[in-house]
DNA sequence: CCATGCGGTGAGTTTTCCTCACGTTTCCCG
DNA sequence: CGGGAAACGTGAGGAAAACTCACCGCATGG
C-alpha cells in the first residue's frame, strides 16, 4: 500500500543489522541470541530477514554451525566499525562530547614540505590535536572522515562545499645551489634538465605563458610526483617549478634557489569543509593559523602588496603580478 | 524482570537514532516524519523516549518548532556521518563490494621519508590505493578508521592485535657531506652538535649504550620533531642519530652521510591490524611490498646476514650484531 | 548408535511502534 | 484583535514487528 520509500528502503531493520553483527562476530547465532538476550530462533529470523532484504546470503549454513560468506564477512567488518562510532557517538554524547582530533587532508607533498613538520607548534599553541591525510584531488568528506580539505581551486568547487581562501599560489623554478652557476640570468637559460611532474603535466607551460622571458632548459625528465622531482632539484640534477610553499623551507635552508623568483599562477589555496567553517571553532582557528603560515611563507618572495587574506572563496582570478628577482 | 543489559544499555533504540537525524537535519518534525513516511506524532514520540533514554534534551522545543541543542546539534551531526557510513556499507554490499582505499597509519617522518614518496609505484604495481595517515605511538584502530598500522616494537602491543614483522630498525649518526671533516674517524668524535628529537630522547644513549667506541659530540640540540633533526643536518647543523628507513632517500641521493654505519638497535618495524593480516589480501600485499622495500634498504648498508622477513610478529629480541662501517 | 550441539520453522503471544484525533501554543495577517 | 495556519504534544487503540516456545533435522563424536 505504501509507496516504496526510497530513504527508507536503503537503511533496512537496523536492528537486523545490528543482530547480524553481533553472529557475525561470535560466528554462531546462539551466542548472538545470549549477547542480545533472546532466543536463537530470534536471531535466526532476523538474519534471515536481512538476508531477504539484501538479496544475498551472509552466512553459509551448516546445519552445525553458520559460517560467514565472503561478502558477509566485508559487510560485517564494517557494520562493526560503524556500530562501534555509534557507541562511541552516544558515550561522547554522555559524558559531554570530549573532540575527536581534527582531520586535515591535504596534497601529500605540501604536507611533507611544510604542513607536518609545523603541527608541532599548532599543537602546542591551541591545544587542537590535528590528524592529517595525505591526499589529493576529488575529496569525499564522508567516506574518509574529514573535517577539512587543502586544495588549490584550479578545479570547479562543489557548490555544497563551504571553502574559504587561505593564500595564493606561487609558482618559480627551483634547483640546488651547485646547479645555479649553470642559469644564464641575462638569456633565461638553464643549462640543466626541466624537470616535470605526472600530477601537474601543464606547470612548466602555465608558467611560461604568463613569464617573459621563457625560460629554456636542456632537456625534459618527468617524475612520478612531485616530491621526486623536488628531490631531484636538491640533488643537482635538474630545475624543477614548485610552489613555493611547498619548497619554502628548503629555500630557507639554502638547499634550493629559486633565481627567477616566484610568481602567483592566479589559483589560490582553499580550505574545503563540508560544514560552513566558521561554526566549527577548530576548523576557524586551523584555517587562520595556516593562512598566516602560508602567507609568511608567500611574503618571504613576495612584495606584500596585495597578499589575500582568509575571505570567502571565489573562482580564481587571473592576476598574474608581483615578481621577485 | 530483564537483567540491565550493557551491551543493549549502550546502543538504544536504532530506529530512534534515525528518526532523530532526520529531524535535525529538517529542523522540524513534521518533514522529518514526512521523509519517513509516518505522522508526525511517531516521530515526536520516538524523539521524546531517546531523550528520556539518553538523560538530555535534544530539541528546544517552543512549540512554533524545534531547535537543535548545543549538544544535539553535535551528535545529529556524527550521527549525519555514521547513518550515511551505514548507507555506503550497504550499497557497497548491494553492488558487490568495490574496495574502499587501504588506509594505513605511519609515523610521520617515515611517512614523509619514505612511505609517500614511493607510493605511486605501489598504485601503478597492484592498483591497491593507498591512503596515508599520518600518526604516531597509540593508535585506535577504529576511531580513526585505519586499517593497518607501521610502527615499531619498543613498546608492548596490545595481545588484541595482529602484528607482522617487516624489517629491522637500524640507527646511525648521519650529517651532510659538508659537515663530514668535522668528524674524526679514529677518536669517533664529531666536532658538531648532537641534534635530539623530543619523540625519542633517548636515542643516543641507547645508540652509545651498543657501540663502541662511543660518539662525541661538541653540543646538544633538542628538535620537537625527528623531520626537523633530519633538516638540521641536511643543512649541515650537526649530527641526528636517524633511522636508515628514514634518511635511506637522502643517503642514496649523496645529502647525508652514515660515517659510523646503521646499527640494528633490537626492534623492528612492524605491521598491526586489527584483523588477521593474513585473512585482507590487499594488507597482505602492502605488508610484503613494504617488508621488500625496507629491506632493501636495510640491505644497502647492512650485510645480508640474517634479513628478518616477514613473520609473526615477537616482542623484540635483544640482538644487536651486524653493523658498517 | 545415541547423546549433544546447533540451526530452522510454525504457531502463538508480547511488545513496539504507528495512527488517529484532538489539544495547546505561537505567529501571521487581514 | 481575532481567526486561521503551522507545529508539536498526547492518549487510546490497533497493526505490525519481534520474540518465545516447542519441536524438527542434521551433523559430530564418544
Amino acid at each position: 500500500m505504501d509507496a516504496p520509500d526510497p530513504m527508507r528502503a536503503r537503511l533496512p531493520q537496523l536492528g537486523a543489522l545490528r543482530v547480524f553483527e553481533s553472529a557475525a562476530r561470535h560466528g554462531s547465532l546462539t551466542r548472538a541470541a545470549e549477547e542480545l538476550h533472546v532466543t536463537h530462533g530470534a536471531v535466526s529470523k532476523q538474519i534471515k530477514n536481512l538476508e531477504a532484504d539484501l538479496g544475498a546470503a551472509l552466512f553459509v549454513r551448516r546445519n552445525r554451525g553458520v559460517f560467514l560468506t565472503e561478502r558477509g564477512r566485508a559487510l560485517a567488518a564494517r557494520l562493526r566499525g560503524i556500530f562501534g562510532d555509534l557507541e562511541d557517538a552516544l558515550a561522547d554524547f554522555r559524558a559531554g562530547e570530549p573532540r575527536q582530533p581534527l582531520v586535515v587532508s591535504c596534497e601529500p607533498t605540501l604536507c611533507l614540505k611544510f604542513l607536518i613538520p609545523s603541527l608541532g607548534a599548532f599543537l602546542q599553541d591551541t591545544g587542537i590535536e590535528v590528524r592529517v591525510l595525505a591526499a589529493g584531488g576529488r575529496i569525499d568528506f564522508r567516506r574518509d572522515h574529514v573535517d577539512l580539505a587543502i586544495r588549490r581551486n584550479d578545479f570547479a568547487i562543489d557548490g555544497t562545499l563551504h571553502a574559504r581562501v587561505i593564500c595564493d599560489e606561487a609558482m618559480g623554478p627551483v634547483c640546488s645551489p651547485e646547479a645555479l652557476p649553470r642559469f644564464e640570468a641575462n638569456t633565461g637559460r638553464f643549462h640543466l634538465p626541466a624537470l616535470h611532474t605526472r600530477s601537474r603535466p601543464d606547470a612548466w607551460a602555465a608558467w611560461t605563458r604568463l613569464n617573459r622571458p621563457a625560460i629554456a632548459c636542456t632537456a625534459d625528465m618527468t617524475y612520478e610526483h612531485f616530491y621526486l622531482a623536488i628531490e631531484a632539484a636538491l640533488a643537482g640534477q635538474g630545475v624543477a617549478l614548485a610552489s613555493i610553499h611547498m619548497v619554502g623551507r628548503d629555500l630557507a635552508a639554502g638547499r634550493l634557489c629559486g633565481p627567477c623568483g616566484f610568481r602567483p599562477d592566479g589559483t589560490q589555496y582553499v580550505a574545503l569543509s563540508a560544514h560552513p567553517i566558521d561554526r566549527d571553532e577548530r576548523a576557524s582557528r586551523f584555517v587562520a593559523w595556516l593562512s598566516a603560515r602560508m602567507n609568511a611563507t608567500l611574503a618571504t618572495v613576495m612584495p606584500p602588496n596585495a597578499g589575500s587574506q582568509v575571505a570567502d572563496a571565489q573562482p580564481a582570478k587571473g592576476h598574474a603580478i608581483g615578481a621577485t628577482r
